[in-house]
DNA sequence: CTGTTAGCGCATTCAG
DNA sequence: CTGAATGCGCTAACAG
């Protein structure tokens, strides 16, 4: 949209001072009753709240944030929608700001980290009580701003890397690891993997390292690998895995960058008569409820997206004031077997 | 969460003054120059922007908001999450206002409209330049505060009923119809029904009376129903299609309240060895990307949520005053023909 | 327990 | 083209 013709400015019909009037009281009196703070008569609460009723007031928080300098925003930043994963985290940060008054601001990057500057630049400029921001990618004008607003910080999903305040989420590069041990004990041999693309996805990078480093471990290694360039997704997964069953190196299992991807490869396999996990074994990542009720359950890792949103918002407001020290928490995973490896 | 410990206010460093001070020059050059308004010689322009830099100006919009009575805010009210067709509204809101300068403000109703009513009046304490809102259902309270405040109202997904402003969407009751109508038309004679609770979701319902019309039309009815009491999902849509073949009343098709039930309609199929189409057929509605990748195309009706949320945005900074006249917006649909039906 | 006063940081008059 | 003054609506001291 282009910049947008500016809108008419639309007076606030009534203000406190109208309620005060009519309630024949002071103007912070209504004020400290609309907060419900400081010792007020419940005598004077009902006359004033009649008075609010009667005139249909509702206070006007931009003020009230100006002069308390305390603007009860939250500003969310997360690189897409259309990932599940995301909605998720923002259903977790939602829920734990439910009942309180402070209100998210969501904003969507698409994984464009010079789009996340200028984001981050307009949400500071709301003065938010904090800020959520998904991954450690930023451009060094981003971290530089988040470092010295004095905005709490909550970086998201992630934890292999140094965080600016507190960093919520998991290791990706570990989750990689077990993903890798885990089929190697389970006695697979010939890998493949098929991904997407990495330059916007540095999580799913960490994860085909640790998953590397597992096979490495064992002296084995990916012998084949279909890559898109684009977003995953299902029908890139089924397209990919279609690739790489057309290559002249076979795999006996196929570890996707995400469940998505990995549900088009079992779609495939359905279309093209391949038995799961017989003819090829298949492994995503995330733990999506589409998996669980594939006819054979997806194997995959566990990630829990609701308690990092969750988590975010408590670690945020945890402490009156922006943390001195760094802080780490690991919201872990865990390996899900399912019946496709 | 429990209501929240305030934060203590924290003191913004740098304002205009400090700005003006630095540059020589006055506030409200200052001012004129952060918003590209009014004329400047351009070699005040690079001396303030110089000093900004120098000092790491943020403006303050809460304050600009105040001073302006335009908060650029826009508040965003969708029931849910976790049905991915809210998030592809979402995204479409997100696109359309990108590159202008107003900041979506969402908020989640979980289909409750009493906590709705809460939302709404919360949101438009920040007098938000507009309010998107999903459907129509709202409590008299919620309603009336809309209809008072002068702020625009958007209400999404439906066009079935009459708007506070303007309404953006599609008619469910027609897109049941002509799911009805199809069927009929391709030959099935015996229906089934799969839904899910049609308390929360209204538009559901909307398509089931539509489907039932048309089914009347042509002298048939559903001859099976499976109703599950809470929200829709893949597992759910498997569990309720488990318990209508279970009936014994036969159905040659089965239409879900959605694409999600649907696909686990075919989950259901797969696994219990049931062929599709031709031991009975499945139909959905949404036109979800699942659905496409699957062995075989889902059956079902594609709405375009991204076209809602975009549009609706349009419409809300079409006119720069409030709507005198109530305005509707059909975004279409389409029977996608698909081969499970 | 309550009223009065003085800003919060900026945009908008209106003079210069 | 620029600067000084006024107030947006409310909260936070402070008196009472």
């Amino acid at each position: 949209m282009q910049q947008k013709q500016r809108l008419p400015a639309r007076k606030s019909k009534v203000t406190v001072k109208d309620v005060a009037l009519r309630a024949g009281v002071g103007e912070s009196t209504v004020s400290r009753i609309m907060r419900n703070k400081g010792p007020v008569a419940e005598e004077t609460r009902e006359r004033v709240m009649e008075a609010v009723r009667a005139i249909g007031y509702v206070p006007n928080r931009i003020a009230g944030s100006l002069a308390s300098l305390d603007s009860h925003l939250v500003g969310v930043v997360v690189p897409s929608l259309s990932n599940i994963v995301f909605p998720e985290v923002l259903q977790g940060v939602h829920a734990a700001l439910r009942g309180s008054d402070y209100q998210p601001v969501i904003s969507i990057t698409d994984y464009d980290i010079d789009l996340e500057e200028t984001i981050v630049r307009g949400l500071l400029s709301w003065k938010p009580a904090a800020i959520l921001i998904a991954g450690f990618d930023h451009t060094p004008a981003t971290h530089r701003m988040l470092f010295e607003s004095n905005v709490r910080v909550v970086e998201m999903m992630d934890i292999d890397a140094t965080p600016i305040d507190v960093a919520v989420g998991m290791s990706h590069r570990r989750a990689g690891y077990a993903i890798g041990k885990h089929l190697v004990e389970r006695g697979y041999r010939r890998f493949g993997y098929v991904g997407h693309d990495w330059q916007a996805d540095r999580r799913a990078r960490l994860r085909y390292e640790g998953i590397c480093e597992a096979l490495g471990d064992a002296g084995l290694r990916i012998a084949a690998h279909a890559m898109a360039d684009g977003p995953s997704s299902v029908s890139v997964g089924r397209e990919m895995t279609a690739r790489l069953c057309a290559q002249s190196t076979k795999v006996d299992v196929i570890i996707y960058s995400n469940d998505d991807m990995a549900v088009g490869g079992v779609f495939q396999c359905l279309g093209s008569g391949l038995r799961i996990p017989e003819d090829v074994a298949l492994f995503g990542f995330n733990g999506l409820d589409i998996g669980r009720e594939l006819p054979q359950p997806l194997s995959t890792v566990r990630s829990n997206r609701f308690l990092i949103g969750r988590t975010s918002v408590e670690k945020a407001f945890e402490t009156l004031e922006r943390p001195a020290t760094k802080c780490i928490v690991d919201t872990g995973f865990e390996i899900f077997p399912g019946a496709t490896a």
